[in-house]
DNA sequence: CTTATAGAGTGAACGGTGTTCACAACTATA
DNA sequence: TATAGTTGTGAACACCGTTCACTCTATAAG
């Protein structure tokens, strides 16, 4: 009697085949290059059944954003978070970011630079466990702040952005091949963050007040 | 006799109605959604007379790239080197930098951060006035350093590079619509400048060493 | 003034793209 | 066994960048 779940269960199974098979070519050529028929080729279906499976390419890629998510979450998470000294935990997640740029460079064009694929971002609802990250991440800078790390008063959802900015920069001018050939953009990234850093904990006027996401958490 | 001049100047003038055309349409849709035959439409040429004028798409972009980054140099000198005080002096160029990425975003889009245009720089021979700014805030950076607004030891090139990954980082998040919905990009590129800066002159240990570009004028 | 020539511009085509749709084929239910 | 419903397909549409054989025109030569 468990047919309807046996269909579903393949249709499930086909479905993944074609995001892996996408994920498969994108890793390896980019998103550009990535085609209907290509997948459909790999998966031997033909390029119309992709169609009852996703609306559009774009949403293939919206599923493959959210796994690149996944990933880049599960990466920062794999070091642990308190045994170390706070500066160290701040910058690990940044740093992290970065390394994320470099090491799965077509999963973060997806994600933060490709525009061909236009508000990868549609449902910040599915991507919650992004923003539990960013608020571990801000707790830790709160802890920092009320260590006296970073001057009193300091925002750390601004901090939070800030080190954002300045982790992105480099990465996206490595990832577009935008830096002078002989450059160490990892040098750079690590640098641009140390700078904006002891910037911050040497204090200055923020202007940055962030959109809070909204908490959930009632208070506090 | 003029002949030949007249037809050469005929010829110009078409290649420059291409690059009119493509300017307008890439500017109003981006470059995604320019194509050759729209370019045609426009300037009520067939499809294929274009390929007589530039070897290919791509090379039309890599001309507005140029023409791009002559508006860029341009309005980085649009205010005056001296006057002011050597931080604002030094400001100045980034923040330029980053309001260019907003006004011109297409262009901005196209210069630093498209990667389906591969290399969009093949020739940096061409792109002389841009080092030659490049060149001129190095040397600003180098009279603050003198000045011992930064650490004495810190290379001015570093600076430049930290400063526009500061800078860059912003501009590229909120180009490609990676900011939270209310979040203020221009206050986070000024506060993730204002951190670097303020960082730099706190002093860390730079571990970047840009590959200088090498200096036409011999020692110094 | 006529003819030959070089060059610009064209239409049609090639191979590619994302997407749609009528239809065939198979499966599960009655 | 007949019926309903789902799944996959082939063909097509409207685009894309690019190429090529061709025409036509304006110039130069005779």
């Amino acid at each position: 009697m468990g047919v309807k779940e046996r269909q579903e269960r393949e249709r499930e199974a086909v479905a993944r085949s074609i995001l892996d098979a996408a994920r498969d070519l994108f890793v390896a050529e980019g998103y550009q290059h990535v085609s209907i028929r290509k997948i459909a080729d790999r998966i031997e279906y033909s390029p119309a059944a992709i169609y009852s499976y996703f609306p559009s390419k774009d949403d293939i890629f919206f599923a493959l954003a959210e796994e690149g998510f996944r990933l880049l979450v599960e990466s920062a998470q794999a070091a642990p978070d308190d045994d170390t000294d706070l500066l160290t935990a701040i910058r690990r997640p940044f740093l992290s970011l970065y390394r994320f740029s470099r090491t799965h460079p077509e999963y973060f064009a997806l994600m933060f630079v490709d525009r061909s694929v236009p508000r990868i971002i549609r449902d910040w609802e599915r991507f919650d466990f992004v923003r539990d990250m960013k608020l571990r991440i801000s707790q830790i800078i709160q802890k920092a702040i009320a260590a006296g790390i970073f001057p009193p008063e300091t925002d750390p959802h601004a901090v939070f952005g800030i080190l954002s900015g300045a982790v992105v920069g480099p990465g996206v001018m490595q990832l577009c091949s935008r830096l002078a050939p002989g450059d160490d953009a990892d040098a750079l990234a690590r640098d641009t963050l140390e700078a904006a850093l002891t910037g911050l904990r040497a204090g200055f006027p923020i202007t940055f007040r962030p959109s809070q996401c909204e908490d959930t958490s009632a208070g506090q």
